[in-house]
DNA sequence: CTCTCGTATAACCATTTAGTTGTAGGTTAG
DNA sequence: CTAACCTACAACTAAATGGTTATACGAGAG
């Protein structure tokens, strides 16, 4: 659906776009409510040229879309490339998940070496 | 487990390491197999500097971890941390959803503005 | 002990990013 | 028509990124 392959170009702007918490918040935002590009700019401590600079960087990788009506461009997100992006990190996730299990097929045959480190680092 | 809040600084850095194909494949092939800095340094065609500071990144952003053994550090993937991003994205695409049902019911009750854009479901 | 290997870090460079202000164009309101 | 509003975009700046080469340092090998 919607998301077929997605190429390495189109993953890198997918994250890279959720990599800023106001871009995320806009996305969070627009999918609660359609909202002009200056409602949305007058949420943030940002000049408008900013806030639309965002919404670019999200249209581009595909998150919003924008829909022109009257003289304002109504921003509502994309549910389906949204999910699209979840799945992809699903994807990764079980790719990853399958190969631990190898690493533990092997380690169990060929050990000598304890896997458990507790790895809980914070700040 | 391990992933309890992320702030959204931990969230940006997960997907800003995400954001990067070599960094991707790195996350990939530690997770299929524990190697050395040096090792998965010879596998792209970069210097080993630029290896190793994508291995910080990736470090730093929480989805691997490195173990000192011997002379060499071994990096491998945190399964945790990786289903915890996966989560994180799961958890945006379903409040999204649960958002665009409210929308399509607000629609439904509430409308005046209705000019036939084609807003709502079909995903 | 000495040499080499694996790693880390510093200094540097080019490009991108995230923000700014200013300007221009199109659309609606009066 | 004119004024106000919404949006887009250009030009600029500061900071971050992704890469380089060079250097320093700890740990094993000989």
């Amino acid at each position: 659906m919607v998301i077929r392959e997605l190429s390495d170009v189109d993953t890198d702007r997918i994250f890279r776009a959720l990599a800023d918490a106001t871009r995320r918040d806009i996305v969070a935002r627009v999918t609660s409510r359609e909202q002009s590009v200056s409602e949305l700019a007058s949420a943030y401590a940002m000049s408008f040229a900013a806030v639309q600079k965002h919404v670019a960087v999200l249209e581009r990788a595909m998150l919003i879309t924008k829909e022109r009506r009257g003289r304002q461009q109504i921003v509502h997100g994309d549910p389906a490339m949204l999910r699209g992006a979840a799945q992809l990190l699903e994807a990764y996730e079980e790719i990853w998940r399958a190969r631990s299990q190898r690493i533990e097929q092997i380690l169990t045959e060929g050990n000598e070496k304890e896997e458990g480190h507790d790895r809980s680092e914070r700040r």
